[in-house]
RNA sequence: GCCGACGUAGCUCAAUGGCAGAGCAGCUGAUUUGUAAUCAGCAGGUUACCAGUUCGAGUCUGGUCGUCGGCUCCA
């Protein structure tokens, strides 16, 4: 047996026996990682800290700050979960246990189904698991020996994954005490490295995530190396769950939602306000941009729709109606409408790129389960754009829309992640089109250095498309905007233009949204915000808030300057103190409040008081007003 | 749609199978107030809806609707 060289990451050079194992090398040199290290790193590949090394390697550790240590140390977690589960139901079968963002979870199929009571004994399991500190070993098998072990523990669904593993594949599973797991590793090397650990919630889900499979039972959780950690990742849920914008959407008399009406939301006035800022930024913007407004119906007979392809491809997610004893239906999308609207006339290639927006209204019909607030509603404002275009100008356009995009969401602070989904199961048009169109999205993307996921088979049906991506309070993720290349409407609907040849041709259609949906948009914003809309936004941008009634007609005549400079200014002329407006005006987050008492009447001024900041002060209505001014301003805090 | 939980006043939440209650908000009155809650009084309910069990149901059972957490789907 020879001797191996370990580069360790300050660069010191070691030697050692062929076939030590990074376990036996922090046992050598000691220090804070030989309590911390949960796996290690050789020549970037992490792999178990018992892991026999055989040549020479660049060696360091992983601990839980690194993210592939939290992925591990949560992933461990999640057998330790499966072997309490089975502990307690021998009969529980495994589904798949992977690390998530913040947790993991583990699907079991169970002939009864698990009550919030039985968590807290999963969790007590769990503990003790832990507390026996069972070693983690590792195991390599061959194909038949996998397949036989896990039928005879009865675990179908391993052995469905085991059968669908590509041939040659190294099959691993990992032990510990009676549990045994297919799976890939790497693990921590034994359960007492696991140290806080909490079950969060119960939820159903099909095997695979397809529909026509049994439906599991998983169980969500996460755990933390300290308890401290724990503590504080469960505060800052508790503390997100107070941005939720079904809360604030109340509290602030935003919107509401009834029974009477299932994901068709009410918007109140001050919600009202907020979106028509929205709007009234979109349209400046856009304009800028060279597109021009229309509208269509909602209501468009069915002939329109079978043209279009949404009779085919659409239908269960329609509303229908008829009149007059013909067939309509409520428009999920507003695409044929533009068709029509195009069609009025001849374009020429100098009228090209011709970019037609359109705030629509639409209507689909999605799942009960799926309802969600205003992030998923059954109708809803697309801030919608079809662009028709010669094949040379997409790029073009494409990165028009990019930075259009990068810019709204830089206004508002939202960080986004940016999806690419290709051609579905379910698709209009031949293979070569979508492989045209679907290159063109990535050359653009790459052109552009734009970091992109590719979502195969998502895409919609008429065409491929980049989805951009943003995160509620709780990190769910929601698709916002989307740019979609579309090479089959313009051909259903026969859409040309005359080229400088004098002959027809076929235009090239994107449809595109930045918003996506003002709903989904606005319930966002909400939540980033916490409310508390920048001034811009703000329903009411100032309160007046006069001590005594004396002082009223002294706030209406400031209140009615502001006005005539276009503020929302409200005055809180009830009878009561000072201390109780002011919590009245921060409980309903409005950016500035103006206190006037005699002072401020002696002086001419206001004393101004900012949500973030306080009491400023007094200040002449003039220097408050320049302020105001400034922050009126949408993009202020760009660059 | 599927799995699970939940549904009491506008909101937040109480009430062993035995008279449905509190705080906040609302209304009325008093107080004229200086940087996050003045005091008093009043009113507020078909306990989501429909059946059933029971002498008696907010509470137990079944169904429907809705909401919440997921799955699937999607802006």
């Amino acid at each position: 047996m020879g001797s191996i060289k370990v580069t360790l990451k300050d660069g010191v050079e070691k030697e050692y026996p062929e076939g030590i194992t990074p376990q036996e090398i922090l046992e050598d040199i000691g220090g804070r990682l030989k309590k911390e290290a949960l796996a290690a790193r050789i020549n970037g590949k992490v792999i178990d800290l018992k892991a026999p090394l055989k040549e020479n390697v660049q060696l360091s550790f992983v601990d839980f700050k690194d993210p592939e240590g939290e992925k591990i140390y949560r992933h461990s977690t999640s057998h330790v979960l499966a072997q309490a589960v089975q502990r307690l139901d021998r009969e529980a079968k495994l589904g798949i246990g992977p690390a998530i963002t913040d947790g993991f979870y583990y699907d079991f199929d169970l002939s009864e189904s698990f009550s919030p009571e039985d968590l807290e004994k999963v969790e007590e399991e769990m503990n003790k698991i832990i507390k026996e500190d069972l070693p983690v070993q590792r195991k390599e098998l061959s194909r038949e020996e996998a397949l036989d072990l896990f039928k005879k523990r009865g675990e179908d669904y391993k052995v469905e994954l085991i059968e669908e593993l590509p041939p040659g594949e190294t099959i691993s599973c990992y032990e510990q005490g009676e549990f045994v797991d297919l799976c890939a590793g790497p693990h921590v090397p034994s359960t007492g490295k696991i140290k806080s650990i909490k079950l969060l919630n119960l939820a159903g889900a099909y095997w695979r995530g397809e529909e026509r499979n049994p439906m599991l039972q998983r169980i969500y959780g996460t755990s933390f190396p300290k308890k401290s950690h724990l503590e504080e990742y469960l505060q800052r849920l508790e503390e997100a769950k107070k941005r939720d914008h079904r809360k604030l959407g109340r509290e602030l008399d935003l919107f509401s939602l009834h029974e009477e009406a299932p994901g068709f939301p009410f918007f109140h006035p001050p919600g009202m306000t907020i979106i028509e800022e929205l709007l009234g930024f979109w349209r400046e913007h856009h304009e800028k941009a060279g597109y021009q407004e229309i509208q269509t119906p909602i209501i468009l007979n069915r002939k329109l729709w079978e043209q279009s392809g949404h009779w085919d491809h659409y239908k269960e997610n329609m509303y229908f109606t008829s009149i007059d004893e013909s067939d309509y239906a409520i428009k999920p999308m507003n695409c044929p409408g533009v068709m029509l609207v195009y069609n009025t006339k001849m374009h020429s290639y100098r009228d090209l790129p011709l970019r037609i927006a359109e705030l629509g209204l639409v209507h689909r019909h999605e799942l009960s389960g799926t309802l969600h607030g205003l992030m998923r509603v059954r109708c809803f404002t697309q801030d919608d754009a079809h662009i028709f275009m010669l094949p040379s100008q997409v790029k073009g356009e494409i990165k028009n829309i990019l930075d259009l995009v990068d810019y709204f969401y830089k206004v508002f602070g939202f960080q986004y992640r940016v999806e690419l989904s290709t051609r579905p199961e379910k698709a209009m048009g031949s293979e070569e089109m979508w492989n045209m169109a679907t290159s063109a999205l990535r050359e653009v993307l790459e052109e552009n250095s734009i970091e992109y996921k590719v979502n195969e088979g998502e895409g919609a049906f008429y065409g491929p498309k980049i989805d951009f991506i943003l995160q509620d309070c709780l990190k769910r993720e929601w698709q916002c905007g989307t740019i979609q290349l579309d090479f089959q409407m313009p051909e259903k609907f026969d859409l040309f233009y005359i080229g400088e040849d004098g002959q027809k041709h076929r235009p090239v259609m994107i449809h595109r949204v930045v918003y996506g949906a003002i709903e989904r948009f606005f319930a966002l914003l909400i939540e980033h915000y916490a409310g508390a809309f920048p001034l811009w936004l703000a329903p009411v941008q100032a309160v007046f808030l006069p001590i005594a009634d004396r002082h009223l007609s002294y706030a209406r005549e400031k209140a009615e300057l502001l006005k005539e400079e276009g503020l929302r200014v409200e005055i809180d002329d009830r009878n009561e103190k000072v201390g109780y407006k002011i919590r009245e005006a921060q409980v309903k987050k409005i950016p500035y409040m103006l206190v006037v008492g005699d002072k401020e009447m002696e002086s001419d001024q206001v004393a101004v008081r900012k949500r973030e900041e306080g009491d400023l002060g007094p200040q002449g209505l003039e220097e408050f007003l320049e302020q105001a001014k400034k922050e009126r301003k949408p993009d202020i805090n760009l660059p």
